[in-house]
DNA sequence: CTGAAAGCGCTTACAG
DNA sequence: CTGAAAGCGCTTACAG
């Protein structure tokens, strides 16, 4: 399609004004009277003008735009964040592009190259799941361009970072089985080459310990993405110990599914036999049948306080000391823990 | 954060040749001999020069982006939809802004302002449930700037659009319930002001009218956002009636979802007394027990092919005749339909 | 095959 | 309060 235009130009010379008058009195310039500047903007307005901004960028080397890196948008996770990070963004005047890496370690180096003077102030990045290596970040820190990375974080490197506490998370869910009074304890756990599934067992661990309940390996689930299928499996094996467990501790929600449904299955009740606790309050866990019991990871938080940093350290001219902002988590409870108070 | 960045010209004077002659051999131009491209790529490789890309957008008149307005990210479908567009897209070069109307009239026409002369050269729009005015749409055609709607379409309009078949789906679904030996079939409808709930009802009743079934007013349960609550409250009403139905099609599958639930509680076996089918193939509806059956509504090829489009509309330069593309969707029969193939 | 020059549409320091 | 001028970093038609 074909773009016509006016400029700044066309408008100066309709008003008989010059162009820096017209730009001026288009940013609401101070020291440009009030009529005039009342009489460009009607102009501009009747003639539907509006700068162009990427002149205006340019100009200005401001693009008010920031660059998003996530595995998948349609990972209702990643979806939440998003929407944190647009809300944020929007209200201070940023839009947002954003890019899937699909997980490929290779596509997340290619975005990046792409991103490399692109329009970009500020990026916000949730690693893939193969990400071992950081170099192709660097350039970002030599062009001056803010990172922020957000659950999937670089390991024992110097960066800003939003996480949640999901060691402490954790810990707390599996003390709350505890409460419960259970005293066999399953967890599901995720990829543990990945910090916050490794996180979450670490934290499951200390609770037992903490309570001196004694690990049970028959008892502890690995799984490689923590997905239907693979909580499926784990949740079967665990019917097939003498003691069948009287809780379980799911890394996700979709493990958690899993587990009700297989056990429920099985003609164990949930939660007076077994109680179940997932993780990151997925729409599912209020639906399914009995309600789970999960942690809360406020997705939308993270990304709004992603946006935040980043935007901060786009608009602060200096470098600044790196930040790890943690995330508080809640424990939602639901029926599926509740035990004694259902019939 | 401070940026620094070397130019075109910088490598120029590095290698004693003039800006022109860099430009073109870091485009490949083909008049550049292939030793000087090379030269001047190694350089630009060694000292990581990029060019700058605001600068070459402003340029060329071209920012290889699209624009996206949908009601929220972190509705499953919509995070589909922006998948396949950023997956098509992608390939093709172009990178994605997204912005979220929130539902809200108002914010999508304050999106469009901000929209126009910014950055994008094409646009992409599922509308906001309020929106009966197209007037914030009409600067875009003005400045040459393609936009394809997809999912909530302007009515009546003359625009690029991408839809789903959606009376054809029902009636099929509905038609599934017949074979499946319903006579009672109920229906969970969503807001009759929505074009694509409307055809899912009218394809509901075509069908009923087609094998000669009456249709009971009972039976209807409308509701103004299909959400999770309205179709539990939907489904109580169905239970109250003399006699119950023995199908229901339902309009989204979260109303699907609460209509299986109650039925369940309600000691009512599905599918044998109550079949049932949702639409939409939520994640929810092939785990849910009996799993559901569902549309698939393609989210991801109808994201896909709305890139396709805004994307040829773009570099077509000649203005065509719009377009709308009809995506097909497909039954998925599941347990929650499957009468006598059960225990 | 390479270069000099103009210009994209703004913004802003400088001058008055 | 307003204007003339320079310039952001590229690209490209023109010339040789």
């Amino acid at each position: 399609m074909k773009r016509s235009q006016i400029t700044l130009k066309d408008l100066a010379k309709e008003l008989d004004l010059s162009a820096s008058t017209i730009s001026r009195a288009l940013g609401n310039h101070p020291a440009i009277s009030e009529a005039t500047t009342k009489l460009v903007q009607k102009k501009a307005e009747e003639l539907g003008f509006t700068p162009n901004s990427i002149a205006s960028s340019f100009r200005k080397k401001k693009t008010q735009s920031i660059g998003i890196i996530v595995p998948r948008i349609d990972i209702y996770f990643h979806s939440l964040v998003i929407s944190g990070i647009e809300d944020y963004a929007y209200k201070k005047g940023y839009n947002v592009s954003i890019f899937q890496s699909k997980d490929s370690l290779k596509r997340e180096q290619e975005i990046t190259k792409i991103l490399q003077n692109k329009m970009v102030e500020g990026l916000i990045v949730c690693l893939t799941i193969e990400t071992d290596t950081y170099d192709h970040f660097k350039k970002f820190k030599r062009l001056g361009i803010p990172l922020v990375f957000y659950d999937r974080v670089p390991k024992d490197q110097d960066v800003n970072s939003i996480i949640i506490n999901d060691f402490e998370a954790s810990y707390k869910a599996t003390e709350h089985l505890i409460e419960k009074g259970c005293k066999r304890i399953a967890h599901i756990a995720g990829n543990q080459f990945t910090p916050i599934f490794k996180a979450r067992y670490e934290g499951y661990k200390a609770a037992l310990q903490k309570h001196h309940i004694k690990q049970d390996p028959n008892l502890i689930g690995f799984t490689k993405n923590l997905n239907y299928e693979e909580g499926v499996l784990q949740a079967k094996h665990f019917l097939q110990q003498a003691s069948i467990p009287d809780g379980i501790f799911c890394a996700n929600d979709y493990t958690a599914v899993s587990a009700l449904q297989v056990f429920k299955k099985a003609g164990i009740d949930i939660p007076e036999d077994t109680a179940i606790i997932g993780f990151s309050n997925y729409p599912i866990s209020q639906v399914i049948e009995p309600h789970i019991t999960t942690v809360n990871d406020r997705a939308f938080t993270m990304g709004k306080e992603a946006a935040k940093l980043c935007i901060r350290l786009i608009e602060d001219e200096q470098e600044s000391v790196k930040e790890t902002i943690s995330i508080q988590t809640e424990l939602i409870i639901r029926e599926s823990t509740l035990r004694g108070h259902l019939n």
